[in-house]
DNA sequence: GTCTATACCGTGATAGAC
DNA sequence: GTCTATCACGGTATAGAC
């Protein structure tokens, strides 16, 4: 995908930014009736960034065809490419819904809590249970190396892991540490360990939760009994 | 490559194992001249794979095509499969070296050491090294997530993996800890946060070195001044 | 908005001359 | 051992009827 444009004619169309789905929901919305059931092409469209995620996270992106996407999404090719104008495109759709919904359970933890150890260990919690919660498209973006994101979407992938991180920044930054206590690598360490579970995470061992605790408490008391 | 064989004709064909190379360097070698110019054919194996190196970690595994490697090793795609099977082959063979030569770095670097604590800390400054060391392949290796692992060559890998993480094992094993310590979450904590560092290191920053240092320094000490 | 049909082309791999 | 030529497949994307 990147730089290369394989496969499809000619050579670089693809940033083209097709987006039909602008004005979505008109009638019903306007008419009264607001969630019921979504206006028929935000379902479809739902539909496919599902199928995507699915895919992209089984197979890795590249392994995973437009076709095996519009197939599980029970449409056609064409379909597909009515709302988005483009794999890189699609793959973004679905980078961005998994990182706003990971962003939100974040959020939503720390709500809960105002003691700062507290807050962050909530934090890492839902971290690391959205992650490894399975078939989900957070993991490809936490998986996939930056060097590898995609030209033509990687300053918004950045943009959305920037936002996304930025919230542990503040959460570490609240904690009563010495003075001299790196926080960058505070977060680096935190984030790196309870990410890194996404590769030898297996169900029946420890609970993401359980996980998530004993990682931040070790870094917190240390290891060495001194 | 995984499952589905795209490309190729037929179905499934990767699994064949050709081997051409098995009984190598015979005229010279047994004529006395041991190392000074490889014999011909692992000399021209050992620049694919060296190209292949390149190409799999700046682009990825899939976006590295047979082709590409073969031009940037400066031969044909036929050689390329001359010498490996397949593609998945030579992936493997890229895995394999990379792999070895990171094991052999931890290695020598803790054998220089006797202290517990500095023998873990050159491992975790020999780890980090080797793989933010640009263009080397054991970052293909860490940064594929284990389930995207080519069927064919997965056995193999794990074991790579596993032989390599056994000696953070050993190392942690002995440190003077606490009784109840859990190890094998000091293991996962250390190497989780250490790897990671792939995704955000940048040149002109800190040193590997530096990294690693204080990940470690960090994990022992603890962050909570209590 | 959705489907059928298809264009175009790069891919992994092979055959067979040399 | 290496090269030329090529195969068959399936990739992304599109055109145009409905």
């Amino acid at each position: 995908m990147g730089e290369k444009s394989r496969g499809g004619r000619g050579k670089d169309r693809m940033a083209r930014d097709v987006a039909p789905n602008r004005k979505r929901a008109r009638s019903r919305a306007a008419a009264g009736g607001e969630k019921p059931n979504l206006p028929k092409g935000m379902r479809a469209r739902a539909q496919i960034i599902s199928a995507a995620e699915a895919l992209f996270n089984r197979q890795g992106v590249d392994r995973a065809s437009m076709r095996d996407i519009a197939s599980a999404a029970r449409t056609q090719p064409a379909a597909v490419y009515y709302y988005f104008a483009s794999k890189e495109e699609l793959l973004w759709a679905v980078w961005e819904k998994g990182g706003l919904e990971l962003r939100k359970r974040v959020s939503e933890a720390i709500a809960l809590e105002t003691d700062p150890w507290r807050r962050l260990e909530a934090a890492c919690v839902a971290h690391v249970t959205g992650l490894l919660d399975w078939r989900r498209a957070v993991q490809v973006l936490f998986v996939l190396p930056p060097w590898l994101y995609p030209e033509s979407i990687k300053s918004r992938v950045v943009e959305l892991r920037d936002g996304y991180e930025q919230m542990f920044v503040d959460l570490i930054a609240d904690l009563p540490l010495a003075r001299d206590t790196d926080r960058r690598y505070v977060r680096l360490s935190l984030i790196g360990a309870l990410s890194w579970s996404l590769f030898w995470f297996k169900k029946g061992g420890d609970t993401p939760a359980a996980i998530s605790k004993k990682m931040l408490s070790m870094l917190r008391a240390g290891i060495d009994p001194r």
